[in-house]
RNA sequence: GCGCCUAUAGCUCAGUGGAUAGAGCACCGGCCUCCGGAGCCGGGUGCGGGGGUUCGAGUCCCUCUAGGCGCGCCA
């Protein structure tokens, strides 16, 4: 593949590079217009339609404005004064109002197919860059199960992680463990309160507490275990801490089964008080920390916030955000240059003021990215399902798996655009039928590998992909070429779920080559070169499916 | 009231400023002497309303309407 051009674009895929010679070439080409010095850049696209060939360009409107010519009329000097000699671009044509048309060489295919399989599990991966990455993603507080919003969220964070990796970064996954405060409080004395009235006595759970069934389990256990806890002094039974300990066990082994495994589960606790009282000194430093009404505050309006935020309480304690604000000024301490927080719709007012913080401690506000992860509106039988925490009554993440599996969650969350409401109706129970997406991607791989297993040989690792010139074939072909751009554009544009979308289209256009052509028996060298082409696809489909954390079977 | 998200086919949703806007589900009709039928093929006048920018707008800007979420010395 290395004789189209060298080492010139050396990292790029086929299609990338291609695509920066062709943009080279016409940019050459415009120069020769009379009185164009330094023309703009040109675009390259995919066209939206076949037949308009393989790339589009809307250079000739954008020379048209500058040259004051008709669109078709500089689309034609183009195509006449374009060389694409050395390039496997069969040809150039003018269209429509003005577009530019290319169509790539047979050779072009021939080496697509031989990339996939020269790189194997690495096809389209690029070398890394060295910067370091934080994705924090979940980070729900420890006072509870999990639910289907954290798996929604669990599922996007952790294929955006490998996205990310994918095209070169350094990826640490992290939780956030909320473990100190008011509402860990509570969750010990609802504790206390479960065990007592399992001894009988008379005890209300406190006002905002949790009520909901697990912690009466959790009390059980404990008081099997330890028969004489509640006579310890209060200091000493260490409720608290042991609900907390119990539900972040609990949170870890769902996710465990969910695929997701942390890099660090990062405690709150560990910012009190030394890192919250520097981060304080550090803004007070700064002068952006005044007195007023017997609290410190953050002068965030100063820096985009609506207003100013409390850092220190007129009773003397700091706030949650002062321990937030310590908690990120603590992720850039420890070395990564990009922070990106996926966050719920119920905190993005929440925002400004940390990104205001960010920037007050010196740190780049650019560093700091979030991603809202929208609702899951779950519906059963078209009416909505109350999911309050103080309720107790919510769908578990774990209910969720047991129901659909995680193979099947996994895939249903990725196929929306993490800031889309998200419609989950239970009653249909779509995920446990066979017309369920993922098998229709989990089916095609399996196909393959059967078809492999036949096949019983080695796959060629070089070959004539001029046979495979049928309409499904060059379709397989094409979007197996579309895959590095295509990967690359979901995790710089932070939209995991594109996979889902490439996925679901490979899948069919196998499908269809499947039950349109022949593979093992065919005449000629026919089916080696489909077998070839077999063998990419189902590689392309194994990463695919590896980036989403989802299963790819040998047979199913 | 202010801020953020959303509005695309009957339903759930894709769609990088480009040419004739796509999938899945549901519905109807076809396809196994043959590599896995969890499959394939065919069937569709839909971008909430109104302005604007542009050679060109589902996509960008303004506005209106509708739905969701948020606006604590809570976490």
């Amino acid at each position: 593949m290395s004789w189209l051009l060298g080492e010139v674009f050396e990292g790029l895929a086929l299609r990338e590079e291609t695509a920066e010679a062709i943009k080279e070439r016409l940019h050459h080409a415009a120069k020769t217009w009379e009185g164009i010095a330094d023309p703009p850049w040109p675009d390259l696209n995919l066209p939206t339609e076949r037949g308009r060939g393989d790339f589009t360009s809307t250079y000739a409107f954008v020379l048209a404005k500058i040259v004051r010519r008709p669109p078709p009329e500089v689309a034609r000097f183009l195509v006449e004064h374009l060389d694409l000699s050395g390039l496997a671009v069969a040809g150039a044509e003018a269209a429509g109002a003005g577009f530019l048309n290319f169509t790539l060489a047979p050779a072009f295919w021939s080496d697509v197919l031989a990339e996939v399989l020269a790189r194997g599990e690495n096809y389209g991966r690029r070398t890394e860059n060295g910067q370091r990455v934080l994705l924090e993603f979940v980070s729900a507080n420890p006072t509870g199960p999990l639910n289907v919003v954290n798996a929604r969220a669990a599922a996007v964070g952790d294929t955006l992680a490998a996205l990310l990796q994918w095209v070169g970064y350094a990826v640490d996954r992290e939780f956030y463990v909320n473990d100190a405060g008011r509402q860990v409080e509570l969750l010990g004395l609802s504790l206390e309160a479960r065990l007592r009235q399992l001894r009988g006595e008379v005890a209300s759970i406190p006002e905002g507490g949790y009520p909901a069934e697990y912690l009466l389990n959790m009390a059980r256990t404990l008081l099997a275990a330890e028969p004489e806890i509640l006579s310890l002094p209060p200091r000493e039974r260490g409720l608290s801490r042991r609900a907390v300990e119990g539900n972040l066990e609990d949170q870890r082994r769902v996710l465990a089964g969910y695929g997701v495994a942390y890099d660090c589960w990062f405690r709150e606790s560990a910012l009190h008080p030394e890192k919250v009282r520097e981060t304080i000194a550090e803004l007070t430093a700064g002068g952006f920390t005044y007195e007023g009404d017997g609290a410190l505050w953050f002068a965030s309006s100063r820096l985009g916030d609506d207003k100013d935020r409390v850092l220190v309480k007129a009773d003397g304690d700091t706030t949650y955000m002062a321990a937030d604000l310590a908690y990120h000024r603590e992720k850039f301490r420890r070395g990564y240059g990009l922070c990106i927080d996926l966050m719920g719709p119920d905190h993005h007012g929440y925002l400004p003021r940390i990104r205001a913080g960010v920037e007050a401690l010196g740190y780049p506000p650019d560093g700091l990215e979030v991603l809202l992860v929208q609702q899951v509106r779950l519906l059963r039988n078209g009416q909505a399902v109350t999911m309050s925490k103080r309720a107790g009554e919510f769908f578990t993440m774990r209910e969720l798996l047991d129901e659909a599996g995680s193979d099947a969650a996994r895939f249903f969350f990725l196929q929306r655009s993490s800031d889309s409401h998200l419609d989950f109706d239970l009653s249909l129970a779509r995920l446990q039928e066979n017309d369920n997406p993922v098998y229709y991607v989990q089916y095609a791989h399996a196909r393959i590998r059967s078809i492999l297993r036949r096949f019983g040989g080695e796959v060629a690792a070089e070959g004539d992909a001029t046979l495979l010139d049928a309409v499904e074939e060059r379709e397989l072909l094409r979007h197996l070429s579309l895959f590095p751009g295509e990967v690359d554009a979901a995790a710089r544009g932070r939209e995991p779920h594109r996979l889902y979308h490439y996925g679901l289209k490979l899948a069919g256009l196998f499908h269809s080559f499947y039950n349109q052509h022949r593979v093992l028996g065919a005449e000629g060298g026919v089916e080696k070169a489909r077998v070839r082409l077999v063998a990419a696809t189902g590689r392309v489909l194994q990463i695919v499916l590896s980036l989403m954390g989802v299963t790819a079977p040998e047979s199913m």
